[in-house]
DNA sequence: TATATGCAAATTGTATACAAATAATGTACA
DNA sequence: TGTACATTATTTGTATACAATTTGCATATA
């Protein structure tokens, strides 16, 4: 396997919990699996490190970014702020040649979400939602914005597995959120944007704080700060 | 030379604009010149590219980070936002360990200012800001955050170097704002610190506008957003 | 003169051997 | 037992040789 291979499939099973947070990735193993020597892998896992999906300690070698109690507060108090920041300026910014590549992840997160396979709904939730950030086009924001993106997807993972009548409603909800912000973005429609990202916040947020519970900040602040 | 020292000898270049933007950087020539081979060498290219000093396009190596004309707007679009928040979280997170090094820094700062000796300004003005983020102690916006100071200081180089009395009062200004903002992190008033960092943004805001123009924000938009 | 093409030089990418550091194991001794 | 220390094994870090790719230059052709 090449080296954009092997940062694409370590990425993807960071980020749908096949490799679970905190579990150590030995290069050597590694390299054998992957069949790639180990300068190549290590500057792979320098990559993901930089990005947030690993974390590296001298010596020590590489693990899977943690997710931990304080971390994941820090997420419910970062988030609100830089989705809605991003989904104005993608508004703003977006080139017509991108709007395709998004209705194309949507139509896969659609079908995911029909079928209840929550390993291909979370990859293209992500997917959609990383697309927004590129469309969003700032290199000051991005950073923050993709580090955050990675442990909205490990957290949801946990109830997109769900199969209830309630959980088929919410996702219905998100997957019409994201119709609709489609469309706010063809018509460089930002404030309509910011709306339906707190929207769709609100229900991510919801569903999150039912599994990990931070103290939360009341919904009124946060849409006060946008 | 170590790879630890590469990688803030290299830091501190970019900074100060040693090394120019846009700059190619040879991994034969600096390997050779740092005396370390090109394998730990390209790891801390590596490294610098994720935290945004440096930028890799593959099989053709590395170079400084370009400021262009688009990326300055984008620059003078997000830096408010992001200071106000992490000046807020400093407040709020600070570890009592933590205040001495941010005093530190602001006494190098201080004479680095009354010697008017540029590039000490710039390095510890860095440092100081760089700590806030650490007090901050937010993981999501940390990666943004510190892309934004990068661009901040070699932005600010340039003004640093005028000496008339103008310039001599704003810095003696944001020495000022340093010391106050000290002084609301020890007291956990992040309610002044948002004030301070609103107050110490425009400063700088001015000045940079002076010299690059890429349709500012008026500061009552930028102080309603926060 | 302008554009193509082929070759040489320079530069980046990868594999591998060896060095250094850390972790694991076993043994001595209280 | 249990703690300390030395020894071994494992894992990470670095140097270097070689492969692949890109770039620069010379020459050919329209």
């Amino acid at each position: 396997m090449n080296k954009d291979q092997l940062y694409a499939d370590l990425k993807k099973q960071i980020l749908t919990l096949v490799l679970e947070p905190g579990s150590a990735l030995d290069e050597h193993k590694l390299s054998e699996r992957y069949e790639i020597s180990r300068t190549p892998l290590r500057e792979v896992l320098r990559k993901l490190a930089g990005e947030g999906y690993v974390e590296i300690v001298s010596n020590r070698g590489a693990s899977v970014s943690s997710m931990s109690h304080k971390v994941l507060r820090d997420f419910f108090i970062t988030a609100p702020m830089l989705y809605a920041a991003v989904g104005r300026l993608a508004a703003q910014n977006v080139r017509p040649e991108q709007i395709e590549s998004m209705k194309k992840a949507q139509r896969h997160f659609r079908a995911a979400s029909k079928n209840s396979d929550a390993e291909e709904m979370v990859y293209w939730n992500d997917r959609f939602h990383s697309l927004m950030g590129d469309m969003a086009d700032n290199p000051y924001l991005t950073p923050s914005y993709n580090r955050l993106l990675i442990d909205h997807a490990r957290i949801s993972q946990t109830f997109y597995r769900l199969r209830n009548r309630d959980m088929a409603g919410r996702l219905d909800t998100a997957v019409s959120h994201h119709d609709k912000m489609i469309e706010a973005i063809e018509n460089g429609d930002s404030q309509q944007m910011v709306d339906l990202i707190v929207q769709h916040w609100e229900l991510s947020h919801e569903l999150m704080e039912y599994f990990v519970r931070p103290d939360p900040l009341p919904i009124t602040e946060i849409a006060s700060q946008l």
